[in-house]
DNA sequence: AGCACGCCGACT
DNA sequence: GTCGGCGTGCTC
């Protein structure tokens, strides 16, 4: 019997696999890809993921371990995701245990045995004689439990975490229970497949024929890897066609992969998928608990569940029989992850679409110039909604010239003006202003000291509330100063205003309404989202104020008037982003108001608008605006057009990054072109100095074959060690 | 990433 | 004297 060596995938930050040896004790059964083994690496042990079974000894056979243990139980991966998850680690240069270490629910990563109880669903009870008695009485009395009553009753079993993420309690479900209309039962763990009872018919709506020819278009290439950008404006009933796609890759039995903005995964949301389809849909959201991940995990493994729902980590859920998969809001920045493991996951979903020759759907309506230029050049499906669904009109945008208005607390006198006639009218008003906290600065009035953070170098936000100074780079807290310390003054001021000020000043402004603050701050504690989401839709305020967060997945259907109060910062930002992300959230804002009977108004406020950017936008549309960004972006040899990456290094000592840089021989990198080595946008955040190099090719051949030149330098840099470095593959953020 | 080892400063 | 700071190096 000849010695088995294996290869396997452990979870630190190295660019390599460890070989280890299989015991003739555990060599039986066959020892498989995927299979996960307890090893000890170094002076501790962990759990290793097997890359290769048949691996030859490459590596001195005296030094090579023994596995401890392998881990027979049902949480294997399949060959298939371990070959997906070696593709991402391949595109992103990325450490193979690092991406599996991410890609793995957190139990699974553990060295503890796992006890998972069996998965429980909630199902109604058969109907006695009184029931129908207890439903009339719930009707009136208790809406919200009717509501649940009647979710559970058109389902087979639905679980508690697709309640819970519905926005129903445990209270509600407690009392349906014990007046015995519902029951909870064990899950069971069979494959799904589709019933004549899957698809609900109620609720579904006749397509258009623009909405037709896509949905048809979908079922047309099932059987091989195709993908579908879908670019339509709000309204236009993108939901509608993801719900008609799917319902013939689950009449073959297979699986849906659906994923959404972190911020997309609302009640409103999982409530379509949850109404049409009757079949096991399982989630994957932060307001998942290890158990709770796990158990979506191996259900989507086992092919009990039919339909995933999650976050941008859902791209890495095992799925058996993965027929289609969807990615909502393919724009959105939180696709992208910006730390450690920093992949893009429409781009891994459409490379595992691509591995498992099955269609994938994008759709947005504020394409990322990534999708659009692939769409254009034919590489993907481009389809457009262009009529709204309920005739709608799309919300107008307007400029305000903030040259020409007195301008009080930030507001101009014409945003005011409106802002009083549409709460007259009783509707709401929505104000966005990027910029959290009482001031982004305070400084001294006599000597001009201002208060800034040691670890970036950078002002710290006041924030009055809390009687704090943040510095929202690192989060550095300080007490107040009480006098300036270099002066000795104690007129020390605020400078600027964010939304904790804005708040506090409409108070002042419009005693007679309600105001609310959405943001980061006022929406810490869990749950508090929602709440306040509720209020809003409940009316119980009519001035919203809030940061980005409220761009994403709400509508608002009584807010008649949007205000984006300061838009300049990105006419100028020297990231080729900022403009293309703006228009994004400009359109995005404009969608969320307004419904048929009332149109919404955006109006944007900017001291520059007569700025190319802005006249084109507001007067010809985002398709126009991206047109003609992307003519330039391909004049400037930018993304799309070109491939970038970008190699992060930082150091606690001020020169160790540049040197660290430069001592990489670029010449040699054939057909890459560099910017740097350039000191980050930030150059010192929380105490470390940073550099950076962007690489940058015409073809992403080219770039990969440069970046593993430059790669394989780094073990014999002398400033290794002194610094650390990573790499980021399709940068987003340049300034990091 | 951990974790150990090792070499210097301020304490019971 | 030694506790512990973190710089350095190693992990099949």
């Amino acid at each position: 019997m000849p010695e088995q060596y294996i290869q396997v995938a452990i979870p630190v930050p190295m660019r390599q696999l460890f070989t280890y040896r299989v015991p003739e004790t555990l060599s039986s059964p066959a020892i498989k890809v995927g299979e996960r083994v307890a090893v000890s690496f170094g002076p501790r042990k962990v759990i290793g993921i097997v890359i290769d079974a048949q691996a030859q000894c490459d590596f001195e056979v005296s030094k090579v371990k023994d596995i401890t243990t392998r881990l027979n139980d049902n949480f294997n991966l399949s060959q298939s995701l371990v070959s997906f998850l070696q593709l991402c680690a391949h595109y992103y240069h990325h450490p193979f245990g690092d991406v599996f270490q991410q890609a793995l629910p957190i139990l699974l990563r553990k060295i503890e045995n796992i006890t998972l109880s069996p998965p429980m669903v909630w199902q109604a009870q058969c109907p006695r004689d009184d029931t129908n008695i207890i439903l009339d009485k719930l009707k009136k009395k208790a809406a919200k439990q009717f509501a649940l009553y009647q979710i559970i009753s058109s389902h087979h079993g639905i679980s508690w975490v697709e309640l819970r993420t519905l926005g129903y309690s445990k209270t509600q479900l407690n009392a349906l229970q014990s007046k015995g209309l519902i029951i909870e039962k064990e899950q069971l763990a069979e494959q799904y497949t589709w019933q004549e009872d899957t698809l609900n018919q109620a609720d579904r709506l006749v397509l258009s024929s623009e909405q037709a020819i896509i949905v048809s278009a979908i079922n047309h290439s099932l059987a091989q890897f195709s993908c579908h950008l879908i670019d339509g404006v709000t309204g236009s009933g993108k939901t509608e066609v993801y719900l008609q796609a799917m319902e013939e890759v689950l009449a073959n039995n297979q699986q849906v992969l659906v994923i959404v903005p972190e911020i997309g995964l609302t009640p409103q949301t999982l409530n379509r998928f949850e109404q049409r389809f009757n079949v096991p849909i399982a989630l994957h959201h932060s307001g998942l608990n290890d158990k709770e991940r796990l158990a979506t995990w191996l259900s989507a493994q086992q092919g009990s569940a039919a339909i995933v729902i999650g976050t941008r980590s859902a791209v890495f859920t095992p799925l058996h029989r993965l027929g289609l998969i969807i990615i909502d809001e393919e724009h959105d920045s939180s696709l992208k992850q910006q730390d450690s493991f920093r992949y893009h996951c429409r781009d891994m979903a459409i490379l595992r679409a691509r591995q498992l020759n099955i269609p994938i759907v994008l759709g947005t309506a504020t394409p990322s110039f990534e999708s659009l230029q692939n769409a254009l050049s034919g590489k993907y499906s481009y389809h457009q909604l262009v009529n709204r669904a309920g005739k709608s009109n799309k919300a107008k945008i307007a400029l305000i010239d903030m040259n020409q208005q007195q301008v009080e607390f930030g507001l101009s006198g014409t945003l005011k003006q409106e802002m009083k006639q549409t709460l007259a009218r009783g509707e709401q008003v929505l104000l966005f202003l990027n910029r959290r906290g009482y001031a982004p600065a305070i400084n001294c009035q006599e000597c001009h000291w201002l208060a800034e953070c040691q670890r970036c170098d950078k002002p710290y936000t006041l924030h009055q509330k809390q009687q704090l100074l943040i510095c929202h780079h690192c989060g550095s807290q300080k007490r107040i100063p009480p006098q300036c310390p270099s002066c000795g003054s104690i007129r020390i001021a605020p400078l600027g205003q964010g939304t904790e000020q804005l708040e506090s000043r409409l108070e002042d402004l419009f005693p007679e309404s309600s105001i609310v603050r959405i943001d980061r701050d006022s929406t810490r504690k869990k749950g508090e989202l929602t709440k306040l989401l509720q209020e809003v839709s409940d009316k119980k305020h009519q001035l919203l104020v809030g940061t980005q967060m409220l761009a994403k997945g709400h509508h608002f259907p009584d807010v008649t008037l949007v205000a984006v109060l300061d838009v300049d910062g990105a006419l100028f930002s020297f990231d080729f982003r900022a403009s293309e992300q703006m228009a994004q959230l400009l359109i995005q804002v404009a969608g969320r108001a307004g419904r048929a009977s009332k149109p919404g108004k955006v109006l944007v406020q900017s001291s520059f608008v007569d700025h190319p950017l802005l006249q084109d936008l507001v007067h010809n549309g985002y398709h126009h605006f991206a047109h003609q960004a992307l003519t330039e972006r391909q004049q400037a040899r930018l993304p799309p057009y070109t491939f970038q990456a970008l190699l992060r290094a930082d150091a606690n000592y001020p020169s160790y990054p540049e040197k660290f840089l430069r001592a990489l021989t670029l010449q040699s990198l054939d057909g890459c072109e560099f910017a740097g080595p350039v000191p980050a946008a930030m150059e010192k955040k929380a105490g470390k100095f940073r550099y950076h190099l962007i690489i940058q090719a015409t073809s992403r051949k080219v770039l990969h074959r440069g970046i593993l030149q430059l790669l394989a330098q780094i073990p014999d840099n002398e400033w290794l060690g002194k610094v650390r470095w990573s790499l980021d593959i399709d940068p987003i953020d340049l300034n990091w």
